[in-house]
DNA sequence: TATCAGGGCTCACGGGGCGTGAGGGTCAAG
DNA sequence: CTTGACCCTCACGCCCCGTGAGCCCTGATA
């Protein structure tokens, strides 16, 4: 007699019953009837009211559009059906445009990948600096080689933003070098010892595993002999060069060995 | 030295001072300093981070994701655009399904204004009741038939939710001829008289003009004459047929001469 | 008949991304 | 010193409910 119950009509319609109190508060789905006890009964019409309500929801109608399409008896359906039309056709293009985009962006940032080697040219390619990889090899041999190796590999797949990252934190380590420099400290001294810290994480990252003692030591080396790195460090702080390397060779004796 | 100001930064960017508030209430974009006055100001480091933002923002990431992406150093961009790309995929083909269903939604509304002509056959198909029309006419002569035609045209625009409108309208005259039928009221009774107001005005919208005295008696007439007419309402309450053609004859007597 | 599960009800807050005042300080130009 | 254009901080509103909290109803079972 008195029709379906909230839950009854959320399970058929599979709305929450919530969203039927709410529609009912707004005025846009009243129940058949309500009883003395408060409860909201809903017969057929209203159910097939729902139906229609959640066929415009589902097209992207808001909720009052809903209510007076569904009550202006005179509204033209067709018209608002067609608008809508427009509507989605409309954010098709615009969502197409988006994808175009992302995709310029993506191959953007592919791009990236190989300019970052050009980029690490910057004081960092390894790539072209044959030269000094193979007077490395030379002093420390063919392990020294590998060790080169890998980490060309991995940087390989970097792109610019871990670049960046890394050059972040290349530059704070230098920037707390070139200031015990300054400041006269050892370079064996715990400042400059937690310094070589970051520094042998750093290589680490960047070579994707942590650098073996004869490895850190012939990069500090490097560091010196190569004119690029020494421009490099001298130029930000004179003797920079040296005294990195000197901290490289000590904390690689004493922690790495 | 100071930088921009929230409005300089607004047009600049063309978003609004609000946003501009909002970012940095969210902690999304902060500016370079900020007055002892409480002004903000955005250095050029700023911009290019809103321009970021806007960017992101356009491809439809919430403001959280796009703070997650811009500040997590290890983020991997790649990977949130291309899970975005897919997104806007997905959307893109729902929006198109979304059009298949209006379209045939629109096919559907289309067709239903011909099943209206079917649809009114249940009691009110003027089309296929040649015979009668034929009577009406010779009775009452061309202008009968001007009428008829008119009412032809008109209901011929109607959608099945315009005849169901009607018929709601219809049915609620016809309960109340009826319990003034059982009720023993006459026919030029107060209360049968306001139900031939409500009768003249609901036939004065399905023909799109008001019906002259003539018609409104003619059509009275048919209730009586056409035996599916004649079925609908006898069937309803027996007499009711007479009854209400007594009424509209009466009525247009009064009311429409 | 008492109990209990499984309904039902009414508040009322939250969330995303700002728009839009209200109410009041600040700055540069005239 | 005034004016007018900016600046600030609350704080509510919008849209569509989700998600409790706290309390009442109902029908079946022990």
């Amino acid at each position: 007699m008195s029709g379906h119950t909230v839950k009854q009509v959320a399970k058929l319609s599979d709305v929450s019953v919530r969203t039927l109190h709410h529609y009912d508060e707004i005025g846009l789905l009243k129940p058949a009837s309500v009883g003395a006890n408060g409860y909201r009964y809903y017969g057929r019409e209203e159910l097939l009211r729902l139906q229609q309500i959640l066929f415009h929801r589902e097209l992207g109608f808001s909720l009052e559009e809903i209510g007076r399409t569904l009550d202006a008896k005179g509204f033209d359906k067709v018209a608002a059906l067609k608008a809508h039309r427009r509507k989605l056709e409309a954010e098709t293009r615009r969502y197409r445009q988006l994808m175009r985009t992302i995709d310029e962006t993506l191959a953007t940032l592919e791009g990236e990948a190989k300019m970052a080697d050009k980029a690490m040219y910057r004081g960092f390619d390894l790539e072209k600096q044959a030269g000094y990889e193979k007077e490395l090899v030379e002093k420390h041999g063919a392990t020294m080689q590998k060790h080169i190796d890998d980490a060309k590999a991995g940087m390989a797949g970097w792109r610019q933003s871990d670049f960046d990252a890394m050059q972040a934190e290349a530059d704070a380590i230098e920037a707390g070098m070139a200031k015990a420099l300054v400041d006269g400290l050892p370079a064996d001294s715990a400042a400059v010892t937690a310094l070589m810290r970051r520094q042998h994480a750093w290589i680490g990252k960047s070579w994707n595993k942590p650098a073996p003692a004869v490895a850190f030591t012939g990069l500090g080396q490097m560091y010196v002999d190569d004119p690029r790195f020494r421009e490099r460090y001298d130029g930000r702080q004179a003797g920079l060069a040296e005294y990195i390397a000197a901290a490289m060779k000590s904390f690689a004796e004493r922690e790495l060995s």
